[in-house]
DNA sequence: TGCGAATTTAATGTCAGACATTTAAAAACG
DNA sequence: CGTTTTTAAATGTCTGACATTAAATTCGCA
């Protein structure tokens, strides 16, 4: 690991940059202890500080963990599905929220992904994935829910349906379609009926999915993704007409 | 944005933890300027380094940028969707080379997700993407190509047919499922027989994105994944023997 | 001899203050 | 009025110190 003394970037993202590529290259192993601040800050030429802030942006980025006391020091982190996932849905839901993207345009790529689960979900889901989903939709009926809850139950539904698909990289991949799209939904606010109709159609894919019955769990979701987007129509013409009869 | 005594964690995960909510809350705003980090020192009651490690932390996230001179500062920085990318394309690397994913799991995963974007891509992929993945095709029919050569050419490839589908979220969330799989495909050996085997697939799928024809690149795409699979069957076969033999 | 408690030690975490560097705005000057 | 110089404010870096943590070691005692 060396430095290149002509480049402009701040020595801090240097020693980043050079530590994080060992670890992506393979010459760091998981678990493997880096050498001690004092160490790095010799080898590299500068001072502990700066060592310090190269290594705060690894630890953020879950590449390395810190661990004080006499054995302790910076170690090589084997990045969980859990980290990963929780990384991905910060990213994803901030991308939106910060880009201007249309409400349309994440719920058509929420939902395009989300049916690419559903023929390996539908084979492969367990009692519990099932009993999730079930539970969900009976939460999703009580009244006196409020729109968040109803929000945050529909999102715990979705996942359930990915998570039966027994495959980890995809429901890695998917948390941040899934989870993302959440506070684009609370923009919308659901009527009893409104309601009612997502929990029908909640069902009829919890009974595809209890029949194993792939494709009616796709049709399932192109009915769902087709009425969610008519919500958000609906919600987004309603503020329009307000915002015209605030004037 | 205040910190919690009583919490065990470090100072500066507090610090960078109650700015981050603070930006995922919208309570700052993209471009807006935070304080300078002498304020922050003295709002938080801690050191400058402290204040500083914390800010490392979130420009490690791309959260902020940090410009120097007078009018300097951090600022809340806008996620771009490149970024977001290229941050995705790490973490789901290292989640794949670190966990000890079999290629059978991340192979179906990029598959499934990549046939649900088949439909939307048929349907708009411009002049564009059909002269990329030409173009890309035509390389991988080149004598001479290195096996890395060749899986770059591959990664690029189905990036076009996936950016076909116009929708940049959805792009976003491929881009780890796909690029993440570069370096699990390195570890197969491509003899001339498998790539030709695997340009006539590609060319199948083009022709069927020229007709416009979704169902057929969704085919095209399964005959792919069945003899990818193969192909890390047959590679894992390999090794196994040699290393039986070498006893 | 063996075991528990106290001590040592090595590492990270935090602090204080200083200087270097960069950049934009303000001031001086022709 | 335009150009150049100066100034000021911010981040970047350094030095040196102390606080805290946790494992390893030593010591005392049964």
């Amino acid at each position: 690991m060396r430095l290149d003394p002509a480049s402009p970037a701040d020595l801090s993202v240097q020693i980043a940059s050079a530590i994080r590529d060992a670890i992506v290259a393979g010459e760091l192993i998981v678990d493997q202890r880096l050498p001690s601040e004092a160490e790095l800050s010799e080898q590299f030429k500068v001072s502990r500080p700066t060592v310090r802030e190269a290594l705060k942006r690894l630890a953020a980025q879950s590449l390395i963990r810190t661990q004080r006391g006499a054995t302790g020091g910076a170690f090589v982190n084997r990045i969980s599905f859990e980290e990963a996932y929780s990384q991905q849905i910060t990213t994803s839901t901030l991308l939106l929220s910060m880009n201007a993207v249309s409400f349309e345009t994440a719920c058509e790529a929420r939902y395009a992904l989300e049916r690419a689960c559903a023929p390996l979900s539908a084979a492969r889901r367990s009692a519990d994935h099932l009993a999730t989903m079930r539970a969900e939709i009976h939460r999703q009926g009580q009244p006196g829910l409020t729109d968040e809850a109803f929000c945050a139950s529909d999102v715990a539904f979705h996942r359930a349906l990915v998570d039966g698909a027994g495959n980890p990289v995809m429901s890695y991949q998917l948390a941040g379609a899934v989870e993302a799209m959440q506070p684009l939904m609370n923009m919308i606010t659901f009527t009893a009926r409104d309601r009612a109709r997502i929990v029908a159609m909640h069902s009829d894919i919890a009974d595809a999915m209890t029949e194993q019955d792939g494709p009616a769990v796709e049709a399932g979701l192109t009915v769902l993704e087709r009425e969610t987007q008519q919500l958000a129509l609906n919600a987004i013409a309603a503020r329009q007409a307000q915002k015209t009869s605030a004037r």
